[in-house]
DNA sequence: CATGATACGGAACATCGTTCCGTTTGCAAG
DNA sequence: CTTGCAAACGGAACGATGTTCCGTATCATG
């Protein structure tokens, strides 16, 4: 006999359970925050998202209590999929090089098609602190784990700290949408490449 | 005998000498501006500068219309100095790789000490149009002839495009001056690698 | 249904860029 | 030196945005 309404939950009773118009409302935000960053990108004000989202500007602060916050509930389904993707393209690849080549165009598109995205996650603003810990939790043990596999192969130096490289890719992709001139694709091979050794 | 007080100056008549009182205020400002730069990077509100150099912000606007103007003039020794320093070191190193990879490295240390440089430079804000202009005229034809040289060398490949890897390794050094883990250096090495032909 | 806890909404406050205009000041002609 | 005026000044005022706070409305429970 399952239990029907545990006020608890089944992870220790810690969490009490949010009222009903607090779910609905959060979940509208959801929304209407996804379909913000699309239009205007991650940067949009909040008085946009809680007028598209019908709810007061305090409605936002109270269950995002910063904008990262917000930000990560919007693409966590993506984030874990890139972080997914990892090992699938190492075991689904012809050479681990190749597989990090991959995922490395994996992650720039991810981040290129979220106008902003790259920028915010960089922000030495307190506030983003929230969302960059939580891609560098997810995404730098996927990456470590790909470059150890190319360097084991011997295909590119040992050296590379995965956080670096994370971080100098993450960094490419910024104003990548914006500019037809700039390719960030482009730019992160060249990078990929220089692993290599000779 | 020399024009002791010509009104018009030397260069065609175009520049009517400004009031003595602008002059100082200028110098003023932009000794403020320097020095505010130094301490809290170029996003550094306008009323702090304008309390520092002892003048109202709407001095600031007249002299300088927009805060990429006022970098600019800040940073333009610095800017000459560094375009003038690629035909140097083209003439004084072993080879035009290694001219690149240094002057590279000049270029990248120019942006990391300026705090917020680099953010500013790829800024899409109209505002910063003119900073981003001034960067590209003065310095994109000088990566050009390096790259040239370097390819005509055959030491790496000529479909390089110079704006987009300025562009790149500008976004590399974005932030670097705030994250100890952080190298831009190394990373712009490894772009310099990428370029290598195998 | 009564009641207390929870959540809501939006006014209010703080910060910052930018504009605007009444006042001051340098400069040169008389 | 005096005077007139164009140039320059300063800072109040405005608009946009993030953030906080508290009186009010709503839900869940006994």
């Amino acid at each position: 006999m399952g239990v029907v309404a545990d006020k608890g939950g089944a992870t220790g009773g810690s969490a009490p359970r949010k009222r009903a118009d607090a779910r609905r409302n959060q979940e509208a935000l959801l929304d209407a925050a996804a379909a913000a960053f699309v239009r205007s990108g991650v940067d949009v004000p909040v008085r946009d998202i809680a007028a598209k989202a019908g709810v007061g500007v305090g409605t936002i602060y109270r269950h995002f209590p910063t904008r990262a916050d917000l930000i990560v509930a919007v693409y966590r389904h993506q984030i874990e999929a890139c972080a997914e993707a990892g090992p699938t393209l190492l075991a689904n690849s012809g050479t681990p090089h190749d597989a990090l080549a991959r995922w490395m165009n994996l992650f720039v598109d991810f981040l290129v098609t979220k106008h902003g995205l790259a920028e915010a996650l960089r922000s030495d603003d307190a506030a983003f602190q929230t969302l960059h810990a939580h891609f560098l939790d997810r995404l730098v043990p996927v990456c470590a784990h790909l470059l150890d596999a190319a360097a084991s192969a011997g295909e590119i130096r040992a050296d590379m700290d995965a956080y670096e490289l994370m971080r100098g890719v993450g960094n490419l992709c910024i104003g990548a949408d914006t500019d037809p001139r700039y390719d960030a694709r482009r730019m992160v091979d060249l990078v990929v490449t220089g692993l290599r050794l000779h």
